[in-house]
RNA sequence: GGAGAGGUGGCCGAGUGGCCGAAGGCAACGGUUUGCUAAACCGUCGUAGGGGCUAAAACCCCUACCGAGGGUUCAAAUCCCUCCCUCUCCGCCA
């Protein structure tokens, strides 16, 4: 298996918007993913200009000149690499010429059918019998019904495979397989050295009587946890200690949006159609719970136009997320680290393509001050090209010193996307300077940060001989100035 | 859950079968006027796909789009059906 990161990604300057305003309610825009665009894949291609643009009607997704799309077709596997490996590019590049043909021949008969009625008009008002224009224009639109039907599924098709394709890495990410390629970027604080060895939290919080696994096992399952009396209010204290310096420091805006979304919202943001069975479904509706805010604060756009002075916007946002963590049985099974309902502050930013790596490393940082004010101990990583998610470009994850487990964990994720959200969601600004066309904004998202992860490293940094805990200072306002977590 | 009203361009809002990509207004942009601002006046002004011409644009031609999907018709923003969404009233409810 070969790793291809695009290695020069010289950037071209090209914006293009393409699709309607209307986006179908139930059927998202055909969006061949990938910030192609804006990039020149260096690789040998001929004439790979690294546009990209497909297009998309009320009807759906059509197809456009086929030596293009097969161009980039390629240009895209193997820009993609190993995380190209399961994309069906056969298929789209069948489909894609067929579309193709189907377009132009239906657009032909179309432009027939026109002149034809139009000619009818013009001889009826002049009084003359238009009878044989009006059988052959008959003719013509059953052919003209034909081809689109036709048209019309082999645009389902591709659009189905299409949307499977994940976002290019930026050119900054290191190739890699796995977690273990990932590559770390800063360290802050100091791991602490324990006289006796630190207890995992669910010992210190069972012992405590603020978390009982047992209790939540018996009224949910597996994997949910309870918290109680000062547990329960130490949760509710870091989101709005979060909060709090999310939006009067660092300039968010917070919202709080419903945590049931539809279809087309989990697909805006690229969990659908892919990884539907990482997601909580509603019996009966098309109604999903949310994994994370991204989902419905990313959307808070969709199908809008924004005006180029409005951005960069910046949101917060707490809410529980949901996840079935399908395929990680017997991974952290016990304690708060991994659970089928959390709760989390997220970080989402629109901005401009030139600023959005900029607004990366803002983002990055705001996380990062949570855990700098909580003196908790944690390191950088960018993630490579074999551990970066589906829609992300380029990905930092924020990982935390868990003194009990001797190693850092992720309590934080922060993403690029590009314009590769934005053109499944259909996001577009107007840029400033005069006559420019209209452009896909980029967006980005991070953890600020993962609650319940939080709770984990501070129970376990802030242990004391005694059983006790010490609360953190930037939080004890929160917590009626109480200074120690004691068993209750 | 019951009854009703409505979804048209960045926004508001006309438009009940052909000359409608769509009047008018607002906003925006360019200009004239102006001490500055404002006002007034003139002009421009939807998006996407394909093709032509280009070094690339500009520009020209074609096609699609009036909530979504389907139907009737030679021809649909306009008529019919289904669905989605919004609003109002009633009922229920945190």
């Amino acid at each position: 298996m070969v790793f291809r990161p695009p290695t020069s990604c010289q950037r071209i300057s090209r914006h293009s918007g393409q699709r309607t305003s209307q986006c179908p309610a139930t059927d998202p825009p055909l969006h061949f993913c990938a910030t192609l665009e804006k990039r020149s894949v260096s690789l040998t291609l001929p004439g790979s200009d690294a546009r990209f643009h497909p297009r998309s009607t009320a009807r759906g997704a059509v197809m456009h000149d086929p030596k293009y799309l097969r161009d980039h077709v390629e240009a895209i596997r193997m820009a993609l690499g190993a995380r190209g490996h399961d994309v069906p590019w056969d298929a789209i590049r069948k489909l894609s010429e067929e579309r193709r043909m189907l377009t132009a021949q239906a657009e032909q008969l179309r432009h027939e059918l026109k002149k034809g009625s139009d000619d009818v008009a013009r001889r009826r008002r002049a009084g003359e019998l238009a009878d044989d224009v009006i059988a052959a224009m008959k003719h013509i639109g059953d052919r003209i019904k034909e081809i689109e039907d036709r048209l019309r599924e082999t645009e389902e098709a591709l659009k189905g495979l299409a949307l499977r394709i994940p976002n290019l890495p930026h050119e900054t990410v290191p190739p890699g397989l796995d977690a273990s390629h990932n590559l770390e970027v800063r360290r802050w604080g100091t791991i602490p050295s324990f006289a006796i060895s630190p207890k995992p939290h669910w010992e210190i919080g069972e012992a405590l009587g603020i978390l009982n696994f047992d209790r939540a096992a018996k009224i949910a399952g597996a994997r949910f946890a309870l918290l109680q009396g000062t547990g329960a209010r130490l949760e509710r204290a870091l989101i709005n200690y979060m909060l709090d310096v999310h939006t009067s420091q660092h300039g968010y805006r917070e919202v709080f949006p419903p945590v049931i979304v539809n279809r087309q919202t989990m697909t805006g943001t690229g969990q659908l159609p892919k990884f539907e069975e990482d997601l909580f479904r509603l019996r009966d509706e098309d109604w999903f719970l949310i994994p994370t805010a991204e989902v419905p604060v990313t959307n808070l756009h969709r199908d809008e136009i924004l005006t180029e002075n409005q951005l960069p916007l910046r949101y917060t946002a707490y809410t529980p997320c949901f996840r079935r963590e399908a395929g990680s049985y017997g991974k952290d099974t016990r304690g708060l680290i991994r659970l089928h309902q959390f709760n989390k502050v997220e970080l989402v930013a629109f901005t401009t393509p030139d600023q959005s790596y900029q607004e990366l490393e803002r983002l990055t940082g705001h996380a990062e001050v949570i855990l700098r004010s909580l003196n908790l101990p944690y390191r950088v990583v960018t993630l490579c090209t074999g551990d970066l998610g589906f829609s992300a470009a380029k990905t930092y994850d924020i990982e935390v010193w868990l003194p009990s487990q001797g190693h850092y964990r992720e309590i934080s994720s922060c993403s690029n996307f590009e314009a590769f959200q934005a053109r499944r969601a259909n996001i577009r600004y107007r840029p400033g300077k005069k006559d420019a066309k209209l452009e896909f904004v980029h967006t980005l998202n991070g953890s600020g940060l993962a609650v319940g992860r939080t709770m984990v490293a501070i129970l376990e940094h802030y242990q004391q001989p005694d059983g006790s805990v010490l609360i953190p200072e930037v939080l004890r306002p929160y917590m009626g100035g109480m200074e120690r977590l004691t068993p209750e």
